[in-house]
DNA sequence: CGTAGCCTTGACCGCCCTCAAATTATGTGG
DNA sequence: CCACATAATTTGAGGGCGGTCAAGGCTACG
């Protein structure tokens, strides 16, 4: 029971009683296949809250001239939308980029389920709290990095939360995604993504041909991106005791005006 | 008791009963003054969660290369870093942009209150969820909008949020902040920022000077800025039973492969 | 085997950046 | 209240990163 995705997922953040991972279990509906291009979510409809369990996702929002911009990456194992049972809605769509298992949870259920569980609650708010930490990251990609930058730290993040599931092999994954796809993430036109990505070739650090993504020299690719792993890491604090005490309140961050941080590399 | 200004900012998603305000109130600390260009929060320390009197601040992250990026504005009458009881830790600095008048919500009576409200603990990660809504807009700005719509986009952005809490009057409001600060919102250069501001200017769209913004036609500036306010809005489902049965599961969204939504402006 | 989508490469252009300096606000101490 | 220092705004000139347009080659799939 311990290796169910459902379950897992959750315990990423937080480890689940056997009573809590029965009860999150019976939200579950059966897997279900969809093929590529389909729309798991559209803005202004309520949502599911769907699990992955093989093949990519993104979440995009369009502009009006036409433009796409991708928001967020679903990937296997993850789920997607935990949100949308306290918004009702949300404001993006979720189309899938390849063919796709995932499973739905059970709105009614899990709001029931939510509504008794504050401990579930809270996981995934973490949950969702790390999404925004990714979205942070974007927002920083988009607005003051370079296009080699951009991709090398869209590579370095997609890579590492497929290592967390495990679907690396000796610094190779599978990579169900076009160059057009990547150029919306990362707010470039496809074409100097081909540029961009036949440079990151050239100088040895990646390899990618038919789906699959092979980074020669991680660290390297880590170092060009300016990727620093740690907001991927679900850093919640479960007990708030262990929190408490450690710091004397608001005091210790006295720095009347210095240049802000010189310490942190990017964050 | 219902004016207080931490009732209200959670009453911005869910109403509170008498004795839920009550309690709220017991985590609350004297109001404190801060200066210019204090630092509130800085990352990998514990925040306190901060009730803005008045005042502005802003939530930014520095890169390796020195460039500064604002990932959020903190307006009077809003919370800030409500998540960070769950994470202990944000991956940002928070930093006031003027004089600040701010009460400290005390991190363990309100990680007490927060285990036993479950009702409260969601109507904060609803307030965190309208905080992301933005940063995703500010992707999009940032990714694919011009100059000019940018800066448009964050004026009404603004305006829009001060309107809320009652801070406008016939279309002019109190806006402390410079022109670098809007150009490290919205990536662009403090020159390009003040050429955009000229031409906005000129347009007859808006009138800046003295830290005092006036619009003088907003419907024709949102217009510009591609702005549509609704995301701003917190939609909340306070109850979860209002959204059952309506749609019949994930089958409404069948769409096997269209044009995203169509009728959407820039969702 | 054909077709459609994806990848690749070249040429040219424009938005915005950088550097620099002048002007105007802001704030502080005498 | 004024003199001064510092910060913020404004304007100009020139350059570069990445966009757009276009065409050819490759891959996948029916």
């Amino acid at each position: 029971m311990t290796t169910d995705p459902l379950v897992q997922a959750i315990q990423r953040v937080t480890p689940l009683s056997a009573e809590e991972q029965r009860e999150l279990l019976s939200c579950r509906s059966t897997p279900r296949k969809f093929p590529v291009h389909y729309h798991l979510a559209a803005p202004g409809t309520p949502p599911g809250v769907h699990l992955l369990l093989s093949g990519f996702a993104c979440k995009y929002t369009m502009l009006p001239n036409g433009q796409r911009q991708i928001v967020g990456f679903v990937l296997p194992g993850e789920l997607c939308d935990v949100r949308s049972h306290l918004t009702g809605t949300v404001d993006y769509s979720v189309r899938t980029l390849s063919a796709v298992e995932a499973i739905l949870i059970s709105h009614d259920g899990l709001a029931a389920l939510l509504h008794r569980s504050n401990k579930l609650l809270r996981s995934l708010w973490l949950l969702s709290a790390i999404e925004d930490a990714i979205m942070r990251q974007w927002l920083l990609n988009v607005g003051h990095r370079t296009a080699f930058e951009r991709v090398s730290h869209l590579l370095c993040e997609l890579f590492t939360r497929l290592e967390a599931f495990g679907l690396t092999t000796q610094g190779s994954c599978h990579l169900p995604i076009t160059q057009a796809d990547i150029a919306d993430a990362v707010a470039l036109s496809p074409v100097h993504v081909n540029r961009t990505l036949m440079e990151l070739r050239r100088s040895g650090l990646i390899s990618l041909r038919q789906q699959r993504l092979t980074i020669a020299d991680l660290p390297a690719l880590m170092n060009a991106a300016g990727f620093e792993p740690t907001y991927l890491r679900a850093h919640g604090v479960a007990d708030p005791a262990q929190r408490a005490g450690s710091f004397p309140g608001v005091d210790v961050l006295r720095r009347p005006d210095s240049s802000p941080v010189p310490s942190s590399r990017f964050q």
